[in-house]
DNA sequence: CGCCACATACCGACCGGTTAGTCTGTCCAC
DNA sequence: GTGGACAGACTAACCGGTCGGTATGTGGCG
């Protein structure tokens, strides 16, 4: 028997991202010994090494997993056949459900970016920078269209959006009054209406 | 002559503070080592521990100046005598500005929250919350004059404010095209615009 | 004025504990 | 029998915090 699936149904490598995922999120990547990750994940450091560069190469997976989905969701609603303010209303209200749906890959991404070396920071950075770019083309769209005000430089706007959906993971609990849908329509819905021209 | 200035002019406890709170800022809390601190404040170890209990002391001491700072100034403006669309604008704008005057105390604010003890942290945590409800009577205030919308529940209007104040210290860099106000004005008017009636 | 008693401010060697990462060895599948 | 998939002991570098000691200042007293 490989012993890659172990006890568990799950591959180690997966098993290994997983637990550390979510350690990272509880506790912040520094509080967390990699000898906790693999107690965890019932393997010991020779696996997780095995598999892994170094400590740092498990935090950047979670990066660039995070961001390779959103990418692929805004340029899924961006590019739609509809009116400019129904694909920016549905991308900006997607994103905000896919966060909260990873709120743990969310709080490590805005709370370890600093634990990352300069070069892999850079280049998070600049796939972030992408997405930021994208979704403030969808904005100047509109603004050319005359469907949303001018008044505000639209750089500002998605940092204004971003903020919101950054900040989720210090606010939102599941188990609190509002579905991430709900939660998502509300934002969705003060980001529309700040951008009435 | 009195050891407490040495060749600065500032007294040792200050200078431990202010260089903390750079290097916090700089480098994360759990970054940054207590023999760092100490040397780039010119001192030792025994001068810290004589002045505080502990790293996690230093790290309390920036939460409580920034608090009791920003609640000073909301206390002001909640409570001038205006009407409720110009105190909220001019609470709103003011929380940017300040933030962005002291934009390493807010990076480590919301960076570093969890690295403080479970009692310090709930200590944090309430004096925060006075601020939030503050903040949302405000809202409230206005929503029941009729001023303000009622399409979006208080709370989260507050949550997606506090979003964007909160992610300034991710994006906002003092040598940009916009000043601190001209930030804020942009951010208190978004904020308006989307409680518009 | 001079001297002693004490407090304050700080130094820097040191301690127990923890950390990321390494390396050698074992075991099983093919 | 060869190579990938791990196990787990080990190391070297730190870490936060402590502690005995020292230099300087200050107030009381004769």
């Amino acid at each position: 028997m490989a012993r890659t699936t172990d006890g568990n149904g799950t591959p180690v490598p997966q098993r290994l991202l997983a637990t550390a995922t979510r350690l990272f999120a509880e506790q912040g990547y520094d509080r967390t010994s990699v000898q906790e990750i693999v107690e965890a994940a019932g393997v010991t450091k020779g696996a997780l090494y095995h598999y892994f560069g170094s400590k740092e190469d498990l935090l950047q997976e979670v990066y660039s997993r995070v961001l390779r989905l959103q990418q692929e969701r805004l340029d899924a609603f961006a590019g739609a056949d509809a009116p400019v303010e129904q694909r920016l209303r549905d991308a900006a209200a997607d994103v905000v459900v896919t966060t909260i749906e990873n709120l743990d890959d969310a709080s490590i991404f805005f709370r370890s970016m600093h634990h990352l070396s300069p070069e892999k920071n850079k280049q998070v950075r600049a796939e972030r920078r992408r997405y930021h770019e994208r979704f403030r083309a969808l904005i100047e769209e509109g603004q050319e269209q005359g469907v949303f005000s001018t008044a505000t430089p639209a750089d500002l706007v998605v940092d204004y959006h971003f903020g919101s959906v950054h900040h989720l993971s210090t606010w939102y609990r599941p188990d609190g009054p509002l579905s991430p849908q709900q939660v998502a329509e509300h934002l969705a819905d003060l980001l529309l209406r700040a951008l009435r021209a």
